[in-house]
DNA sequence: TTTTGAGTTGTTCGA
DNA sequence: GTCGAACAACTCAAA
């Protein structure tokens, strides 16, 4: 009679390299058993589906070279799992832990229920450098502001050596049944949308690696002079990668703190910080995924406008910084940050619109949507978050354009509309004696935009 | 318990 | 053109 087999239930976390969950497994002896559940308790946005699809198929490949291909399956994992942990005759169960509310009450549920039954069930930590449930300021309560988080952090932080990628995995011996890849139906149909995406993207664990070492050699040692520059590869680009768990952040840190102690390094590691900051708050306070930290922020007087808002999402708010970014979001899953700021300050203060309205089309269009921090950077940016920005903190869309893409490359790679239009006005082309043809004027000017926003958010400050 | 210093990413105005 | 101050007060973290 064969062993009972061990259950490795993949999520966020496709990758073979650094992944406890699946060492656990393989030291535990028994036969292994990979599995995704496309868990239909989960919203999946669009873009996020399609890098899900590619993530996978690599993951696939990876583990079938091993001898242990994936299992594939769909429903609500809540049911799912018990079912085929039953079926298959597990003895073991192991996964890397997840910090959303919803997936901690999945997880926890799940755990209980398993170990009720007799399976051995364990969990790890692959996704975070910092336990939500183990980092407090010395009063004993959960930090509200980075930099004391982020110095605490790196005081305590120990991490432990890499887990290499397994050379073999034991499969059962007895075939087991699953879905295709294709049966999922993870990527777009018509239209394409997602042609674009093929291009710039390599989606698994060789693109994560091949990513961050590209970004050692070629933009980490300028990182913090040039990462809010949009028109210059100046950033990792590693977000979606880390989303998915195709590389852990724990190696990423190893990695660039090794070959890098300067001001860059540091800067970039911040940035490692801010991903944890973002899930800590979310685990420390959950209600934040639909509620304005700071409570009077849902009174504020928020505008329902379909059509400013269409405009926006289309890239077509006459802006052309905002345009651009919007556009390049559209067409290739994802955003540069600083354009991220200025595109979302534009949509909540001076359009008006509630953040998670912009929450919501960003989680369906981001190849990165990830709730932690698509959540807490809308709630900084609306200055209803955790050390928030300042609400008269207001960006100027043609001051930011000129600053941070002086000669308007960006801009031209995004909107071609305005590919003739002169450097002293791509920011700003509704001044020019004959405006380009099939451009929009900006929807809102933004000197009354600006007075309008500011004195909403003094009204809210004598109501509170 | 009270106090003190500090807090990612800006803009505008007026000297 | 450049520079400093105002924009507002509040909350957090630590001593």
């Amino acid at each position: 009679m064969s062993p009972a087999p061990s259950l490795v239930w993949f999520r966020r976390d496709l990758r073979l390299s650094d992944n406890p969950a699946l060492s656990a497994a393989i030291a535990h002896g028994a036969p292994v058993i990979p599995l995704f559940i496309l868990d239909t308790d989960d919203d999946l946005g669009g873009a996020s589906r399609w890098w899900l699809h590619h993530s996978l198929d690599q993951l696939g490949q990876g583990l079938s070279k091993l001898g242990a291909p994936l299992i594939l399956h769909q429903g609500s994992a809540r049911h799912l799992l018990p079912e085929l942990v039953e079926k298959w005759g597990c003895g073991a169960v192991f996964w890397n832990r997840l910090y959303e509310p919803q997936s901690i009450a999945r997880d926890s549920t799940l755990k209980a229920d398993l170990k009720a039954r007799g399976i051995k069930v364990e969990t790890f930590n692959a996704n975070l450098l910092i336990e939500p449930f183990a980092h407090f300021n010395k009063s004993g309560g959960p930090f509200k502001v980075f930099t004391p988080f982020w110095k605490a952090a790196l005081e305590q932080m120990s991490l432990v050596p890499d887990h290499p990628a397994p050379k073999h995995l034991l499969a059962p011996s007895d075939p087991l049944d699953g879905l295709t890849l294709n049966d999922l139906q993870l990527l777009p149909r018509k239209p394409n949308w997602a042609k674009g995406f093929e291009t710039i993207w390599q989606p698994g664990e060789a693109g994560a690696d091949a990513s961050l070492s590209r970004f050692i050699a070629n933009a980490l040692k300028s990182y913090a002079g040039e990462r809010d520059r949009p028109d210059c590869a100046s950033t990792s680009r590693l977000s979606p990668h880390m989303h998915f768990g195709e590389i852990s952040p724990a190696r990423i840190f190893r990695t660039i703190n090794a070959v890098c102690d300067d001001r860059n390094g540091r800067k970039f590691l911040a940035e490692l910080g801010w991903r944890e900051f973002a899930h800590y708050l979310l685990f420390h306070f959950p209600q934040m995924t639909t509620k304005s930290l700071r409570p009077e922020f849902d009174h504020f007087p928020w505008e329902k406008d379909d059509q400013a808002l269409h405009a926006w999402q289309k890239g077509l708010t006459g802006y052309p910084i905002v345009d651009a970014g919007m556009r390049e979001l559209w067409t290739t899953g994802w955003m540069h940050n600083r354009v991220r700021m200025i595109a979302a300050s534009f949509l909540v203060k001076h359009l008006m619109v509630p953040w998670q309205t912009g929450a919501d089309w960003f989680a369906d269009t981001l190849v990165d949507a990830d709730l932690a921090s698509n959540i807490a950077s809308w709630q900084w940016v609306a200055g209803s978050g955790a050390d928030a920005a300042p609400y008269f903190r207001i960006f100027n869309p043609i001051l930011q354009g000129e600053k941070f893409d002086p000669n308007g490359d960006y801009v031209r790679k995004f909107v071609p509309e305005l590919a003739d239009v002169p450097n002293a006005f791509i920011h700003r082309p509704w001044t020019l004696p004959k405006p380009p043809a099939g451009y929009p004027s900006p929807i809102i000017e933004h000197g009354a935009a600006r007075a309008r926003a500011l004195s909403a958010f003094a009204e809210l400050g004598k109501a509170a």
